[in-house]
DNA sequence: AAAATTCGCTTTGTCGGACAATTGGCACTT
DNA sequence: AAGTGCCAATTGTCCGACAAAGCGAATTTT
């Protein structure tokens, strides 16, 4: 027997993966759900507290209660947390690194539009000008790959990878500050990287891709750590930086 | 400024993240809380969904509040469902089933047990006995792929699969139920995939795997369907055999 | 008349208290 | 010691209330 709060939430999550109610439609105010589901507002607001923290309704400033679609952020970071929780090691997110950066760029070259690959060289001038700042280059870095990964046209894969990438801009920080060179070779392995999309030679991309994450862990090595270390408190919180995503 | 109800999630899951709460442990009850951070017990309660519903915290049957590990299947489903409403295409959940289904099986090869194969066996034995059954077939299809990412000892590899993988089981039974031979072919491909992992050969398993993958996409297509259709409402709800993951 | 301001209504966030149902633990019985 | 029944604790839900903040409309100002 579902509690009265939990058939609320329900209720009005099936009306929207149903598609009787759309992202962007409003949703009554606490008062109409109350009359709609004849149920107590505390009851209501529980159940709103669900359905928002599951993504599928937000709250403009305090007001307003609308559906919109889930964005995928908020499930990311909190599948990253878990990660963390769950004391994954960096083994781990090496290897999945390489399938998933690995297949995007190979899709990415295949669908990369112009506009894509304007935005990797504006991303790669930036790069170019904090090449001896850790922070900001992982920064850059991380959205390097969610350029790529935007370019595939695949938004499956896209959300993917998402959840683990959160979890490279801490590691590629502290790789980057502990690594004499490792911002410059970064930024080459970019520049082959973009080079290849644009030729749309998939070989090239994917071995400069896979040297690219290989040095990522080599840093991640030389910086002391071990790769079979749980990555649960390498760093203090999650990509403050990464606010484009 | 967040409202009193976040403050309170927000502080409970730091301490949780932070190590301070770790999972199995106990939070006092309600009284407790609001004790504890001097607001009302609504508000708590409030604050408690948010924990429950990003499954830092669980209930169980309606008593004691414990810390837990977040259990990826309450993520996945919850991202399963975001990727219907943003209407991906199959195109999209092939061509990550490509390059996840791939990466799985040749990390898999690597590390496969001896216990993990003789879970595929016997998932291979009751494939066999349903190959005619589209639904029960289609299950045991998704539970020899849960069963080749567990195999891979990654953590972060088997969750980023998981999302698009409770989309293909609905998908898959569609397919066996309509394209003749599908189930024949399926189980010879589960077949050369096990002997592969058994034999240690990652081309031969790699091979395979991308066969089996294209070829529910050409049941797929096969079944009259269009692959960039929305995956929508393809399928009536999501998984319901699909117990044991 | 158009723009700015003020006033009031609505809605949210929070609070305090209340009650039935269920559960856990404890004392009591066998 | 094991089983049983009672009491206290706890949860789920409800009711009513209030301050703060936003929105709209009426009002004032330019």
């Amino acid at each position: 027997m579902p509690s009265a709060y939990e058939m609320v939430a329900d209720a009005i999550e099936r009306e929207i993966t149903s598609g009787r109610l759309k992202p962007g439609d409003q949703i009554g105010t606490e008062a109409d759900l109350v009359r709609q589901f004849g149920v107590n507002r505390s009851t209501v607001r529980e159940g709103i507290r669900v359905l928002e923290q599951s993504g599928f309704v937000r709250r403009e400033t305090g007001r307003k209660l609308f559906v919109c679609v889930p964005r995928y952020r908020n499930l990311s970071s909190r599948m990253s947390r878990a990660m963390i929780i769950n004391e994954v090691t960096f083994r781990e997110l090496y290897e999945t690194a390489q399938v998933l950066e690995g297949g995007a760029v190979e899709a990415a070259v295949e669908r990369a539009t112009d506009d894509d690959i304007a935005a990797m060289e504006e991303n790669q001038l930036r790069a170019e000008s904090v090449v001896d700042d850790p922070i900001r280059l992982a920064d850059v870095d991380t959205e390097f790959h969610a350029l790529v990964a935007r370019s595939t046209r695949n938004r499956v894969l896209e959300l993917a990878r998402e959840p683990a990438a959160l979890l490279f801009f801490p590691t590629s920080e502290m790789i980057c500050r502990r690594v004499p060179q490792g911002g410059s070779r970064m930024v080459a392995a970019h520049r082959e990287i973009i080079d290849a999309i644009k030729a749309r030679d998939v070989e090239r991309a994917r071995t400069w891709m896979f040297r690219h994450v290989r040095d990522w862990k080599r840093g991640f090595e030389r910086a002391g750590r071990d790769i079979d270390e749980p990555v649960e408190r390498i760093f203090p919180k999650l990509s403050p930086g990464a606010s484009f995503l």
